[in-house]
DNA sequence: ACCCAGTTTGCATAAATATCCACTGATATG
DNA sequence: CATATCAGTGGATATTTATGCAAACTGGGT
């Protein structure tokens, strides 16, 4: 069983991006419903290893350095974070969820759009 | 001693954007150095009323809500947060502490700059 | 095969944060 | 004045997250 690590934060990071999670024991719960098997205190250092913070409820990934992004989580992150957008001239502004915007403007930095220059926060 | 949460929350709100604090602990600490005592829990209170989250090893203010912004507010958020900014087009991507992107853009949602037309994160 | 160094993990526990409940003081209302 | 209500708080405690440490595993190198 070589190197689960990686497959683990894989998935941590769709089920977090997907569903509300609340609590590292409940993460715990849902990886061992699909056969990952890991305590609590591993579950803490993946979370710090990702950058991924709790907050108001949920969880974000504050920074761009989440291992293998996957070409659909894009749609995902668009679908799950964004409350609405408006385009102003040559700019288009995004509101999302209140402290998810991080967790979009990555998606976006990850899957450049057609004319998009950068994302400012 | 009429209504102290006010002006306590506006002294949180400073205290955190000026320097690194990573414990309710450790801020009650802070607040009784300058003669407001109060424990722990109210603070957990406080945090949660001004939707200001734990990041990294220290604190954001996730949305927009904050009380009190005071003008000099901005010009300390960028001096805080930002790490660089570069200009492409007419846009400005600016990069800033992990974590720390909201707080900046909330600062900049609030003092609307020259011919900003908004903020995208 | 053996040993070594480094990594990853679990267990136990510490540390940090959130919450339950009761109390206080302020304001309202009879 | 007497009492009711309610926001705000602290003390105690529950819940959640982090960590010290030792054991298990990994990939060399010999």
């Amino acid at each position: 069983m070589p190197m689960a690590k990686p497959d683990r934060q894989r998935l941590i990071q769709r089920l977090l991006s997907e569903q509300s999670i609340d609590s590292q024991h409940e993460l715990r719960d849902r990886l061992a419903q699909v056969g990952i098997e890991v305590t609590q205190a591993t579950l803490s250092r993946d979370l710090r290893a990702m950058g991924i913070v709790k907050a108001l409820g949920g969880w974000v990934l504050p920074d761009g350095l989440s291992p293998v992004p996957g070409p659909e989580a894009f749609e995902n992150a668009v679908r799950s974070h964004l409350l609405w957008a408006k385009a102003a001239a040559s700019l288009v502004v995004i509101r999302t969820q209140p402290g998810h915007a991080d967790a979009l403007a990555i998606e976006f930095d990850r899957s450049p759009q057609d004319e998009m220059v950068g994302t400012i926060a």
